[in-house]
DNA sequence: GTCTATAGTGCGATAGAC
DNA sequence: GTCTATCGCACTATAGAC
């Protein structure tokens, strides 16, 4: 039985109340809020309004006056939440990087052969960041404005997710499945695919192009090529 | 006779002081400044510390202190130059889709057939992204933070590259060299690989992969699709 | 044609009341 | 746990000297 976008969409742990209660419990010795409630209700609202304000005029443009007013909270107590406008930066990158890659090794660790992992790693990247776009545009768009000690965060997300595809290519190839070419290239290539999907959320709106749809056409391209 | 990025990266077309030289010579009436190889030398220097800076730190981000200091001009010097640091955004952004469609548009209208075509098509957007790297850069980074009435440039330009390559694919197929697949996802795909190239210059540039070993690659890549 | 000095604005952050 | 009021700073833009 495929994975299909429906089943993804009920996975308990990509919902907000996980993700943020998860990092509410984590760090609770910093908050000087105690209610569990309150604060991940709040956080989630904070997190929301950040990303659609970064969607729509970018993270630097975004001012806490602006934040204040989308969370209904004011610019005192958004600090409760977070101890500068460059920490709330900074703990939406580490979060997002840290959803995706424990997404994916859940979902891809037991797969195989080859054939069927390339199948679920696609479907995983397009899934995940179809119930979270303005989430995976943000860590597209503002990643070059992480701080230099934390840029190696970022290069290391897109470097594991190549490297994921470029073990799946090779794994094919000694099974004989895949033809002999440039690995580096092709997993470069699925990347870019992947990531059109939320850069250019916009245009596949407009076209009525479902998430599966959307990865059953890349799965269709990438195989046409690599495929003996 | 097969175009290469030697040859291409000769045309006087796409050097900076033609590109200025025109741009000073069209607007004179709103300059203060009348010496001409003064103005053009100095537009050039802006033009790239602009497009340097906002590549590190983004354009919002960027000063004009900061752009005083890159191009060693006062901040009441560049004032002669642009009327504010909205109006110099809107500089970049137009010129850019310019010299893009203008460009493009020179070099693909002669050729035929389709096959011959789409490599030509392909190649000239990874040179001309080769030889202005930044520029490219900036034009994808920055669009969002367009005014919404400036929007519409942008959203022309993503669609006429796209417009480009669905011609080329429908041609194809009536000429019975391509299969039938879904040209709009197909030339969508071609523009994500053609993205790449310059998104993630950092990338490729570790790697030494040349413009020339791309635009193969890319060709290859998506003939294995589309062709019968 | 370019400079320095400064006006006016709006930002991130915090103190202290409730 | 949240609010209002405000501080100090850095920004864009401009006026007037050279």
């Amino acid at each position: 039985m495929e994975l299909t976008f429906e089943q993804f969409s009920k996975d308990p742990n990509i919902t907000m109340e996980y993700i943020w209660g998860n990092y509410f419990k984590k760090n609770r010795i910093f908050f000087k809020i105690k209610n569990e409630s309150v604060a991940v209700k709040n956080l989630i609202s904070i997190f929301n309004a950040t990303l659609k304000l970064s969607n729509e005029i970018g993270f630097q443009a975004m001012t806490l006056r602006n934040l204040s007013k989308e969370t209904d909270l004011s610019m005192g107590a958004l600090y409760n939440y977070f101890p500068s406008k460059e920490e709330l930066f900074k703990i939406i990158h580490i979060n997002g990087f840290n959803l995706i890659t424990n997404i994916i090794n859940n979902y891809i660790k037991t797969e195989t052969p080859p054939e069927q992992k390339m199948k679920t790693a696609i479907k995983i990247h397009i899934y995940l960041s179809e119930v979270e776009p303005l989430w995976f545009y943000f860590l597209y768009m503002e990643t070059k404005n992480l701080k230099r000690e934390d840029r190696k965060l970022s290069i290391g997300s897109e470097l594991f997710t190549e490297k994921l595809f470029t073990d799946i290519i090779s794994d094919g190839i000694q099974t004989g499945i895949y033809a002999e070419r440039n690995i580096l290239l092709t997993a470069s290539m699925i990347k870019a695919m992947l990531q059109d999907w939320y850069l250019k959320r916009w245009k596949y709106t407009k076209r009525k192009i479902s998430a599966d749809e959307y990865a059953s056409f890349i799965i269709e391209f990438i195989e046409s090529y690599i495929k003996i």
